[in-house]
DNA sequence: AACGATCCCTGTTGGC
DNA sequence: TGCCAACAGGGATCGT
């Protein structure tokens, strides 16, 4: 599932074939994929013509700036890819966006499940777009360990669920969320309100770890495919997951089995060794 | 306000 | 073997 490195290494992809280049003919073929008020007509009126000026990243959110002020905001939801392609190579299914750009190259955007979407807003919408929910960037501006614990102060709700989260902090999904609290040995039952700022500093480091290894590997690529590199191989971070998707088997920690149970319908995968409740 | 449940969607998987 | 229910989950929304 694509979540912050996912997203970071599409968007670097993504920028490197569309900054400075000017977005000759959309198609939106999907009507879910329009979001925001904006038909899929409308989005292809809004960025056709365009130059490209920057494209940024937030939390999961991947946000391009245009020359004439626009936004082309996207989010890859559960099963959302961006390619770059030859014109002429045939779509393949579920290409719900296309966009060929003035030397050549074409953006597709591929989503089988629909939750992910590619739309086009201006600057006054950009807050009611989603992006304005979000929180401080998971990576490249976490909170300090006092603003952390200030986030979660009174919260009753379980750890995991608040590292979901994402107007607490914005990139972690599902597996990053279990992988960082395994590497910093927090039960994900624990109530957010409840931990120290010496777990909530070991949290925070963790998650920088987390996120730093999976963007250099490449990302996670699970068996179901949903996300690939650029190139189209698979990430690599796969062998680097200590408890997602390890139910049953041993922890590489401690040996104990790793357990799986579910949080605000969530698979969610911890060491009942290493991530003791706290008393 | 905070929290939990539900819904959206479709390819894959597991059980009978 | 074949069919179908269950499952996967990011984010919006709704009821409590």
């Amino acid at each position: 599932m694509p979540e912050l490195p996912e997203v970071e290494i599409t968007r670097r992809h993504l920028a490197q074939a569309l900054i400075g280049r000017r977005i000759e003919t959309v198609s939106v073929t999907h009507p879910r994929t329009a979001r925001f008020n904006a038909s899929p007509e409308e989005v292809e009126a809004r960025l056709e013509g365009r130059e490209v000026a920057a494209v940024a990243r937030q939390g999961k959110f991947i946000v391009i700036r245009l020359d004439d002020g626009h936004i082309m905001v996207a989010h890859l939801g559960m099963s959302g890819r961006f390619t770059v392609e030859e014109p002429g190579d045939d779509p393949e299914s579920h290409t719900h966006f296309k966009a060929t750009l003035d030397d050549g190259a074409q953006v597709r955007f591929i989503d089988p499940r629909t939750f992910g979407f590619v739309s086009a807003v201006d600057e006054d919408e950009l807050a009611d777009s989603g992006v304005g929910r979000l929180g401080p960037d998971a990576w490249l501006d976490p909170p300090s360990p006092e603003e952390l614990r200030e986030m979660l102060s009174g919260r009753t709700a379980p750890i995991k669920a608040l590292l979901l989260d994402q107007a607490i902090v914005a990139g972690l999904g599902n597996i990053y969320a279990d992988e960082a609290l395994h590497s910093a040995g927090v039960h994900p039952l624990s109530p957010g309100g409840v931990l120290t700022v010496e777990q909530a500093e070991t949290l925070l480091s963790s998650i920088s770890e987390v996120l730093a290894n999976a963007i250099e590997s490449g990302g996670t690529t699970l068996d179901d495919l949903a996300y690939l590199l650029p190139d189209g191989r698979a990430g690599e971070n796969l062998s680097n997951l200590g408890v997602y998707g390890r139910e049953g088997e041993p922890c590489e920690v401690c040996g104990t089995v790793i357990e799986k149970i579910v949080v605000r319908a969530r698979s969610t995968h911890f060491c009942p060794n290493c991530q003791a409740p706290s008393t």
